[in-house]
DNA sequence: CGGACTATTGAGACTCCTCAACTAACGTGG
DNA sequence: CCACGTTAGTTGAGGAGTCTCAATAGTCCG
C-alpha cells in the first residue's frame, strides 16, 4: 500500500522521549511537502555507489523504496557494514564536511536527496521538523545500538537469527512468516562481523534443524517461532 | 580550564552536517541558561544507580561531571556496556515511555536533569536548541558507530586499544600521554565484548611489548605513539 | 592488620576464521 | 532455447584466538 499521492518523504521515527505516543511517526502533510519543495528526486539501479567515504558532503539522502547499506573499507581490505537502510530511513552523516561512510545500493532505489545547507536552514527555522529529524536521529542511535548487541555475541546461529529478527521487525508486518533478505550472504557477513562462509553455515544449521526454511538466496521462511525467539534471545 | 561561573549544562556537539565548522559546539549563554533554567542539579556518589532499563523514563540527563555507563543486563547474566558517558554528554534514550538501559555512575557525578516533556516543550520552541540537540545526538550516533567498529574486531589486543584510544580523545587535550581509565577492567570487558581476562590479557601484552605503560588500576600512559597507533588502526 | 574485592596469570575446550574445492544460479550471447 | 562463463553460495579440514575454570597476587577500606 503506497501513497497514491508523491507527498514527499516520511520519516519513520520514533519518539525522542516519553510522553509522545511510541508508534512510528509520520511527518505532517505540510512538513512532508515543505521537505519535498527542498528535495530531488533520484533513481538508481542496484549495486551503484551512492557516495565514497570522505568525499564532500552536500546532501542527506531519505530512502523512498528498496534497499542500501552503509559501509566502511578498512586497511585490511575487510568491509564493515555499518547499516542497512530501507524506506524512510535517512542516511548521509558526515564529519567535518565528509561523508564518514560510503552507500551503495542493494536493490534498485528511489531517494530524495537534500542538500545540507538547505536542510540545516530550514531546521533552524522550523523547530517541529527539526523535532522530527531528532527523533528520526535518536531512532538511527536505537538501531546502532542494536547492531552493537548482535556483533557483541559470540555464536554465529544466534548473530544469524537476530539479524533476520531485525529484518523482520524493519519490514512491514505480514502474515506468514517470510523474511526477504534483499543484501547478499558477503553484506549480512560483513554487517554481523562472520566471515560468508560462516553465515551460510550458521543459515544452513537452522534450516538443518527445522527452524526455519530457505526459499531462494533472498528470503527465509520462520518454521519454529517459538525456538526462532529463543535463539534470538539467548544471549 | 572549567567555566568560573556556573552557565548551565554544555552541549559537546559535532556538527549534523557539513557548513558549519567541524569544531565542538557550545550553547549560547542564552541556551545555556535556558536549559538551566528547566534543569536541576544532582550529586551522585560513586556506583550509584541513576535509573534502571525498564522503568519509566521521565527525564534526560546531562553529565556535568564524572563518569557513568550505560547498560543492559542480558538473561545470561552478562552484561553489555552500551557506552560510557564523560562531561557535557548526554544520557536518558528512551522508547515507549520507558529507559531502554540502566545508568549507574562509576565517579561521583553531577548531572543536569530535565524532565522529557519539559525538554520537549522547549526543544519544539526553540530550533536552535532543537538543531543542538540533533548535533548532539547525532554525535552520539557516531559513537555508537565506532563502538560497532571496536566490537566487530577479533583481536583483543586491538579493542583494547581502539578503546584507550577513544578515551583519550575524548578526555581533554593533554601533552603527556597519559590516558585516565575511570572503569573498571570489568566494565570494559563488558563494553568490548571481552572476557574482563582477556582484557587484562591484553593490557599486560601491550605493556609487555613497551607499547603503553599500566600506572596502577586506573590510568594507562602511551610509550611508544607509533605502534599503538599502528595497532589501533590495524583492522 | 584483616577481609573482600579486583586484577593477573595459567591450562584446556570450543568456536570461528582461513584456505580450498565444489555446486548452484544467473545472465549473456550465439 | 541452450551453452557457457561468471558470480554467489555451500561444504570440508586445519589452525588461531578467545572463553571458561581455577588459582594466585595485589588493593582498597574498615
Amino acid at each position: 500500500m503506497v501513497d497514491p499521492v508523491d507527498a514527499g518523504p516520511s520519516l519513520r521515527a520514533a519518539p525522542f522521549g516519553p510522553g509522545i505516543k511510541d508508534v512510528v511517526q509520520l511527518l505532517s502533510p505540510r512538513q512532508r511537502s515543505q521537505i519535498a519543495s527542498i528535495a530531488t528526486h533520484l533513481h538508481l539501479p542496484p549495486q551503484r555507489i551512492v557516495y565514497r567515504e570522505g568525499t564532500s558532503a552536500h546532501s542527506v539522502f531519505i530512502v523512498a523504496d528498496g534497499a542500501v547499506k552503509t559501509f566502511r573499507d578498512l586497511p585490511s581490505g575487510k568491509r564493515r557494514v555499518m547499516a542497512f537502510q530501507f524506506a524512510d530511513d535517512v542516511f548521509g552523516l558526515a564529519q567535518g564536511g565528509q561523508y564518514m561512510n560510503s552507500v551503495q545500493t542493494i536493490t534498485a532505489v528511489t531517494l530524495y536527496r537534500v542538500r545540507v545547507a538547505t536542510l540545516s536552514d530550514t531546521l533552524r527555522r522550523d523547530a517541529d521538523l527539526a523535532f522530527q529529524f531528532l527523533c528520526k536521529v535518536t531512532h538511527e542511535l536505537r538501531g546502532s545500538l542494536r547492531h552493537t548487541i548482535i556483533v557483541a555475541r559470540r555464536d554465529a546461529v544466534g548473530r544469524v537469527t537476530m539479524f533476520l529478527r531485525m529484518l523482520e521487525q524493519n519490514a512491514r508486518p505480514r502474515h506468514d512468516s517470510r523474511i526477504e533478505m534483499p543484501m547478499s550472504r558477503s553484506d549480512a557477513a560483513d554487517y554481523l562481523g562472520l566471515s560468508l562462509e560462516s553465515v551460510s553455515r550458521a543459515l544452513s544449521s537452522l534450516a538443518r534443524s527445522r527452524v526455519i526454511a530457505l526459499e531462494g538466496r533472498h528470503a527465509i521462511r520462520v518454521l519454529d517461532r517459538t525456538r526462532f525467539e529463543r535463539i534470538s534471545a539467548a544471549l
